[in-house]
DNA sequence: GTGATTAATTAACAATTGTTATCGTCAACA
DNA sequence: TGTTGACGATAACAATTGTTAATTAATCAC
């Protein structure tokens, strides 16, 4: 989700703590319990997990996403997944402890934290639904449409796990036709 | 989600109004804002939408849960999905603009109403998840193992497309030793 | 209960995807 | 510069799924 808010921008930067990491640093850890929060000012992350050995990436995140294992703030689970960056990243952090005090402290970072697990919701139940509804095909098409971005700036073999397939696959799927 | 706490199921029942339906009652229709928010005392009911003229079922409620257009409740949107009764349901109701209202004054709804969003929102994510990096079959066998209750009450074509399969396909995979 | 409708199974075939392996390209790096 | 490793394309074949149609089973309505 990205934040359009200026404003709201500002407050973070305010509140969260500049860092800055090379390409392929592991931000969240699988089966950890993430201690951190991560406003991404600028570069590229990708959230995986393993599946039989095989790293399957699941999501990727860019300037003004947010980087953090959402099932740690919300019921303090390890996390399911691995995110890790894959260009060099500029971001704003902050402890899940504090931030969680900010939220009892200040109505205004509440509501924006609610507002954001409610886009979250949305998307998630909008990719589920494609994932249900359309071909392999149908969802490249999808993404191509919806968030070129992604497509030019993500190494393929990343794409075709986050579609569901292979990279083979995804190759004949591009070149078909 | 099921509700846990009975002293929450009250508070409910206090707010809402006792409905009944019969069984193929459309609750929310596909493209219409959902005027309703219904808590499901009994029965069953699903989610589905159309797709080229097929209804792809995407989910399933029953007792404990909610029927609801997240989306319209969330950004007032049409909603993407027709919610059906598949059994007859005795249901509280309660208009949307009513229960936005007694989120305004009463804290307890409002936490209730941002804890559920947050149990949903991992609920999607572990689904989505699972249409990535499972097959079919390994879908079927985990529903199988973690909602069985779902393969005993749901005619099996509606589980074939929530599993994003045809039913030809489902049976097969029920028939593969 | 009986006929009509809907659901589930099965078969045959087409289409797609997965698997494994090879090859060419490119970038990183010593 | 040369080597290594990562990435993407392609080929061959296996496995799975989709599609259509026919048959049986189950359910619904009157």
């Amino acid at each position: 989700m990205l934040i359009k808010s200026s404003e709201t921008i500002e407050n973070i930067k305010r509140i969260f703590t500049k860092e800055e990491f090379p390409a392929k640093t592991l931000l969240v850890k699988e089966n950890e319990i993430s201690q951190n929060i991560y406003y991404v000012e600028s570069g590229a992350a990708r959230v995986w997990l393993n599946h039989d050995g095989k790293e399957i990436t699941i999501q990727f995140l860019f300037e003004g996403g947010f980087i953090a294992s959402i099932e740690s703030i919300i019921s303090n689970e390890k996390s399911w997944y691995t995110i890790e960056t894959i260009e060099p990243v500029t971001v704003y952090s902050i402890s899940t402890n504090s931030f969680k005090q900010k939220m009892e402290q200040f109505p205004h970072v509440r509501e924006f934290y609610y507002q954001y697990i409610q886009q979250s919701l949305l998307a998630y139940q909008k990719r589920m639904v494609s994932q249900i509804k359309n071909t392999p095909e149908e969802r490249y098409k999808e993404l191509l449409k919806e968030f070129p971005e992604i497509i030019k700036r993500v190494p393929q073999h990343y794409i075709a796990s986050y579609l569901g397939i292979t990279s083979v696959s995804l190759s004949r799927i591009r070149n078909r036709k």
